[in-house]
DNA sequence: TATGAATGAGGGTTCATTCAT
DNA sequence: GATGAATGAACCCTCATTCAT
C-alpha cells in the first residue's frame, strides 16, 4: 500500500483533515511555521496570513492557538503510525524493518510533507498538560513499532544496547536532523542518511 | 587536572562568570529557567525573581534578555571546551576518548552544574543570528575534539559511519535525554547511560 | 378582560410579536438572556442558540443587536401599559388602584411571562439614544396612569410626597425586588410582597 | 467627627485610598466611567486614558480590569459604612437615624465624591462570583445599620413593614435617584429629597 | 430564510525595556 | 547598583456583522 492510499484513507476516516480543505491547508501552513520560528515566536496573525485570511477567522476552525499545536501533532502522529506501520510490513527481516522505520522517520521530519514530525518533537513542551496526556496514548502505538523491532534484533544478538535506550537515542538523533541536514544542497539523499544511521549502529548496508 | 579546578581557572581568567558573584548566579538561574520553560516562555520577571531583584535591575547587569541567552551559551561552551578538552586528553584510545566526551556530554545535560548545555542546543533558535556566529565559533572548537576523535575510530575501522554525520547524530541523541533521562528515580546511572550509547554504536563495555 | 385576551388583542394588532412564532420566541429568549446576564453579556450567539439558529440568521430578522434590544423594551411596554390599564380600570378606589399597579408591576419585573420589565429598566443605558427617544414616548403613557393615581391619593391626603418622586422611588424599589425576590425558595408570595410595598407607605392591608 | 475628619482616618489605616495618590486617583476616575457608561462598556483604555498613563500601566497597580472593580466597591463600602455609622451615632431618636440614612446615602449615590455608591449597586453582576463574596461580608456591617434601625421603628410601631423588605425597597428607590435626580437643574435638593423619601414613608419632616 | 465561513475592529493582558529617584 | 512605576508594542482572543451559497 503506497503512501498517497494511507493518507486517502486516513482522510475519508476523517482521522487526518484533507489538505485541501480549509482546516488542513492551515495545519500544513501551522506545522511549517512551528517547525521554522517555533510555535511562541509564531503568532496567530502569521498562522492566519499563511493562508490568507484574517486573524479572526482562525477561531472558526479552532478554539485556541494550542489547539492548532495539538492538531497538527495528533494528525501527524496518526500519520506516521499507518506509514510506519506500513513500512514495517513491508519488511522481511528485523534489520530491514529498523532500516525502514529509520528510513520513514528521516522522510517525516526532513520530507516536503513531514515537517509537522519536526514540531511533535521539539514543541512538545509548549503543549498544555492536558493535551500532552491525549497525544502520548497515540505515540505509544506508534513507539510499540520501534520497540518491538529493536528487541527482535536484541534477541538476535545484533543489538547489545537496551531497546528502550536505543529509541530515545535514535528518537533524539534522527529529529535533530531537521536542524542540520540539507538534502537540496547536494551531499546526502535521505538514504544515504539512512545507510549513515545503520552504520552508525554497526549495520553495514546490505547486510 | 579536575572539574574544579578547570573552572577555577576559567573563572579567574574572566572567561566564566564566579558562581557565587551576582551575574554568575543569575547565569545558572537563567540556564535553569530557560532548560526548563524554554527561552521564550521565561521572563525577565522570572529571571529576577531568581535571583531575588526587581526586573528592572536586570538591565544594569544585560542590556537586552537575548544577552543573557547569550551568556549562558558562551559561557556554557567555554566550560564543556575546557572539561571535553581534559577529558580526551586523559583517555589514551580512541574508544576511550569517545567514551569520555559521551560521558561528558551526558553530564553536561543532565548533570546538577551543566544544565546549560541542553539550552545551548535547544534554544539556538531564539539566539539573534549575529549571536550565533559569535557562538558558532566557539563550538567549532569543541566539536573538533568529536571529530578528531571519531575519525581516529574512522581510521581504525571500528566506525562505519561518516565522522560528521555522527557526531551529529550524537548532538541530537544526548542533549534529547535532557527530555526524559530521570535518574533520580533510579534505574540508568550516567556511567550507565554512557554504556548504553556506546553499546548502541557496537562498543561493548570494556573492549 | 383578563391577561390573555389583553395579548392577544396586542398580537393581532401587531403591537406584540406571537409568543409562538420565530421573532416571539426569540424576543422572549432575548429578555430572559438580557435580564440574567446583561445585553452587553449576551452575545448574539447566545441569543441565536437560545432559540436553536446559527447567529447569522438573527440577522434576517433584526438589523442589529440593540434593535433586539430596543424591540424587547417596546413590546414590554406596551403588554404592560396594556395590563396596567385593565388593573386600574378594574379597581374601584385610588389605593387599590395603586395596590393594582404595584402588584401589576412587581408581577412584570418577577414573573414568568414578564422578565423584560427588568430589562427595559436596568438595560436602558445600553439603549442607543435615538431609541431611547422613542421608547420614552411610549413610557409616558405608561407613567401617566402610575401619576394619576397617585395624584387622586395626594388629594385625598393618603399620600404626603410628591406623587412625581413616589413614582421614581417605586420604579426603583419595584425594579430592584429582581435582585433579591426569590419566591420559589418560600416565603413572600407577590401579594405578600404587595402589602409589604403598600405598609412600606403606610398604607395597611384592607384599608 | 465629620466626613473628612473620617476619611482622613480610613487613609491612614490604608481602608481607603489616598484620593491624591496614583492608585487613590484611578478608583476615583473608574468609579466615575463604571457609572457613567457602565463597567463593561468602559475599556481599560478608558480608564487609563483618564488618568493620563497608558493602558499597561494599569496593570502595575491591578492584576485584572476586575480587580479595579472590586477595590471601588470595597472603598466605597468602607467609607459609607464610616459615614453611616457616624450618621447613625449622631442621630437621637429612631426616625432621626432613618432619615439620616436615607440622607447620607443620598449623598453617597448622587454627591460629588459618592459617584461609587452607585457602581456597587449597578454594577453588582459584572463582579466575579469570589469577589462578590468578600464584599458581601463587608457589605453586612453596613445593613446591619440599617435594619437595626427600621426594627427600633417597627416596635415603636411607626413602620409597619418588615423590615428587612423595606430595607431592600429603599435600597432599590434611593440607588435609583442616581438615574434621574439633578440637583443641578435646581428644584429639589438632597434635604427636599430627603424629605420626600421620608414622607413617602408615612413621615412628615419634623416628626 | 438559513447557514457558516469570514471579517476587522477592538477587547483585556503581557512583557522587555526605560528612567527618575 | 537597585528600585518600581511607566511605557508601548504586541499578544491571543471575542464578537457584531456580512455575504456567498
Amino acid at each position: 500500500m503506497n503512501q498517497s492510499k494511507i493518507l486517502k484513507d486516513l482522510i475519508s476516516d476523517n482521522l487526518v483533515s484533507d489538505p485541501n480543505g480549509a482546516r488542513g491547508r492551515l495545519l500544513k501552513e501551522a506545522a511549517r511555521l512551528f517547525r521554522d520560528k517555533g510555535y511562541e515566536r509564531t503568532t496567530v496573525r502569521d498562522l492566519a496570513a499563511a493562508v490568507g485570511i484574517q486573524s479572526g477567522s482562525l477561531f472558526h476552525h479552532f478554539r485556541t492557538k494550542e489547539e492548532i499545536l495539538k492538531a497538527v501533532m495528533v494528525e501527524t502522529i496518526r500519520l506516521n503510525t499507518a506509514l510506519m506501520q506500513a513500512a514495517v510490513d513491508a519488511a522481511p527481516t528485523s534489520q530491514e524493518k529498523l532500516r525502514a522505520l529509520v528510513r520513514a522517520e528521516l522522510e517525516s521530519v526532513n520530507g516536503q510533507t513531514g515537517e509537522a514530525m519536526a514540531v511533535l518533537v521539539f514543541e512538545w513542551r509548549s503543549l498544555a498538560e492536558e493535551s500532552q496526556a491525549d497525544v502520548l496514548e497515540l505515540r505509544d502505538i506508534y513507539e510499540k513499532l520501534w520497540l518491538d523491532t529493536l528487541e527482535s534484533l536484541r534477541q538476535e544478538g545484533r543489538l547489545l544496547a537496551d531497546p528502550f535506550v536505543v529509541r530515545r537515542m535514535l528518537t533524539g538523533a534522527l529529529s535533530w536532523t531537521v536542524t542540520w541536514y540539507r538534502p537540496e544542497r547536494g551531499g546526502l539523499t535521505l538514504d544515504g542518511l539512512t545507510d549513515q544511521t545503520m552504520a552508525m549502529m554497526g549495520f553495514a548496508a546490505g547486510t
